[in-house]
DNA sequence: AGACTTTTGTGATGTATATCACATTTCAGG
DNA sequence: CCTGAAATGTGATATACATCACAAAAGTCT
């Protein structure tokens, strides 16, 4: 499917716009492609942009002073990644984001965004909408670290992106679950 | 203050609204007060409100299968709460609110929130930005819970609310740093 | 295919925190 | 002011998970 149709699909399902607004949001977009392994938001950096991933699967994560690192979120097709309160903010970026795997995404800019959300209205529905979800996923997270053992949070994730599995190393997902990768491994070996 | 007036300058630093905008706006909240030790939402309601907090302490939380509590938010004076799930998606409250002290609120229904929000731009420009600053914390949450150990996140906490630590029982605070209560009495008396 | 890097498995050991049990203190209501 | 309930402190013990170390396996690049 062509990006400007997937994109369109995607708003579909929250907020119902004309296609001349449709074409007008969409103008804001910039495609890019990234290699396995490339950097979209490094440590430090500026952030001005956003991410709507077309193909392939990004992480957004945390690096702390021992250089562990904490995985904030997998995105596949159809999810918004950046550093958000950096991009927010206008504080220099404390996340990463970086491909897992070949990307496609769309890329659009904080400014173009609020002013899109300005001057329509269903633009500016849609927005919350994206940020209403993102908050209660966020939410569910937070009460399954507390609640749950890991292997319970495993089988969780595993159950919510089957994709997942083959796609990414285990490494990495012991980082999103919040448990070292040796006790990953013993989980589903023992 | 006047709950009017605290909502007002609560509002006025994300939207601009004029005189008449926030009289519509204001009208559509119910004052509502509520004893200590009243719930406000319990586990299986439909959830059809949200509460903007006047003064007092509420908690939103989670109960276990294990009869765990887990506390998801102390909502102090300018917060909003409520189980955003529930009320987003229609399904049965899993999360419950309480009060820990006395209470006073404006309540909003989602249906209400919604008619304004289809009605004033600024007030679904507001909503928005609400959202994104609770989806930016919820996230820090997250990286602290897997990457500090809880004397980091309780120094953390008390540091962003100092009123709690004479407000509620520490049986609440460890419920929220997600630790037992015994670890949390050991951390700071030895 | 061969060489190198990345990923994964697994034992041994250490540590933060949970759990259980009970004593002590603090608080709220009659 | 007294009394029972709620909150807190503290020892003993259990447990999930981290860390370190090294080996095996699986990918990747030229």
């Amino acid at each position: 499917m062509q990006p400007k149709e997937f994109l369109k699909e995607h708003i579909a399902k929250t907020a119902l716009l004309t296609d001349d607004e449709f074409d007008y949001f969409f103008s804001f977009f910039k495609h890019l492609s990234y290699k396995k392994g490339q950097s979209i938001i490094a440590e430090g950096d500026k952030v001005e942009h956003e991410f709507f991933v077309l193909g392939g699967c990004l992480k957004t994560f945390y690096i702390n002073d021992d250089l562990k690192m904490f995985i904030l979120q997998f995105a596949m097709p159809t999810w918004w990644a950046s550093d958000y309160n950096a991009l927010y903010s206008g504080a220099k970026a404390t996340v990463n984001v970086d491909c897992i795997t070949d990307a496609e995404v769309l890329c659009l800019s904080n400014a173009d965004r609020e002013k899109m959300c300005n001057n329509i209205h269903r633009i500016e529905h849609f927005f919350r909408w994206r940020t209403n979800k993102g908050y209660v996923a966020s939410q569910k997270r937070l009460l399954s670290l507390m609640n749950n053992d890991a292997k319970h949070r495993y089988e969780e994730l595993l159950e919510q992106y089957p994709a997942l599995y083959n796609i990414v190393p285990k490494t990495l997902i012991a980082a999103y679950l919040g448990v070292s990768r040796e006790t990953l491994s013993r989980l589903y070996h023992s």
